[in-house]
DNA sequence: TTCATGGCAATTGTCGACAATCAAACGATG
DNA sequence: CATCGTTTGATTGTCGACAATTGCCATGAA
């Protein structure tokens, strides 16, 4: 098939639009594209050497995914998730979550739940190695969420959780600075929800991903509030 | 502002990439372009009387809101909703409306529980009126949810419920020629809903939505289920 | 008859240019 | 000096044309 591994990476990218739509895609959500901040056709158009047709597309494709926000005749910005907003997205995830940890404990083969116990063991290495660093342990809690949406088995809910929703968590990580939080609390839920799903209780596995899911609401929540208490005691 | 009432009639369909994304987009919901069928852009862009870039614009929105399939190079096609992505799609809503309802009893005003009242009074006028069209009442039935989805106060749930899934829902009516089915049950569920979040309930509200939404499921796979029975004994 | 191969037509992807629209800078006027 | 209208500059929306890729069809060989 493949000669050589190397060509152009990705597996299917085989038009521009849909290689400048992953490169703005990563360019937003690692905080190269400052969030608020204005973004031309134009611009874009020189920077990645394409023509505005192709650009074009791949805008509507990231404001259809909700990364950038347009207004007819006057332009697009990379959006900047409130507060408020952030909550709102919390909200969906529970639903949406909690629904997919009771699919995959109806549908999840052993294989899958085998895989998921995998990723709980190499997150307990690393936190055995590197108590501080709290990076990889967040991109892993993604992965072992990743992962019990795709045990679903349930094409529109994978699509919409892991094509749509969580780049917009992984772009509020990177627009709140999102630091560490709960690391132990976390490992015990996860354990706790791959033994529920490992049993087949589809009940309790819903249970337990909507706590998750909400502990992890309030703790943003608590958070998000102690920043600005600190933030109006530093301009006293 | 405006002296007369006619012009282009929506309030903010300023390009014609918005205008021709709304008219294929009633065109497809409304069946009248077949599911499954190719739709090509010299094609549209000759049937509308436009350029095939602001077409192509379109297409790509139609897309994100998985009206249409794409296949680079190859071509689109409607989509052709499967038994399967059916069941699918009533499992995410269930999750989201379900959510929305607990919501709803939390955020929505006096005012908005007025008007959703209003329009369970007007369904039961209507299916005293003239019981055998169900039309109106699964349009009606539309409408009750959007209502409670919208008092819901949550913006990111309204775009995803209103926005995306709802087209799909609709769409399913066509495709599939869904016939009225089980108008009682529905109204008395829909009372009990409306009662719950009137009084605040949202533990209730939350456990009744995903009840009848989980019972119009199960409904629906029933009557599938009869459906293909009925095909099997007649090419007997 | 069936399968492979080559060419051909149609469609998609991309580009550059023109027209419509908006926002801000500038100047005029009360 | 503030406010309003005008003008200018840039950006967005739209269009037609060219290049690249695909699928189909005919032709020929096994």
């Amino acid at each position: 098939m493949n000669s050589a591994a190397s060509e152009t990476a990705s597996p299917e990218v085989r038009t521009l639009a849909e290689r400048v739509f992953q490169q703005l895609q990563d360019a937003i959500v690692r905080g190269e594209l400052a969030p608020g901040s204005k973004i031309t056709e134009p611009g874009l158009s020189r920077a990645y050497g394409i023509s505005r047709g192709p650009l074009r597309e791949a805008m509507r494709r990231l404001e259809a995914h909700r990364l950038i926000e347009r207004v007819p005749h006057v332009g697009a910005r990379v959006v900047k998730l409130s507060m408020k907003e952030l909550l709102e997205l919390f909200d969906v995830r529970e639903a949406l979550e909690s629904m997919a940890a009771r699919l995959a404990a109806e549908h999840m083969t052993a294989q899958e739940i085998a895989g998921l116990r995998e990723v709980l063991a190499m997150h307990e290495r690393q936190a055995d190695l590197k108590k501080g660093e709290a990076y990889y342990q967040r991109e892993g809690d993604l992965d072992f969420h990743y992962r019990i949406v795709q045990g679903s088995h349930n094409r529109m809910l994978v699509t919409l959780l892991c094509d749509d929703l969580y780049y917009l968590v992984r772009l509020y990580r990177t627009q709140f600075s999102a630091s560490g939080s709960r690391p132990q609390r976390a490992f015990v839920e996860h354990h706790r929800i791959v033994d529920a799903i490992e049993a087949g209780d589809a009940e309790l596995a819903e249970l337990l991903m909507r706590r998750h899911v909400s502990a992890s609401r309030t703790n943003v929540a608590d958070r998000y509030a102690a920043t600005l208490k600190q933030e109006a005691e530093a301009t006293i």
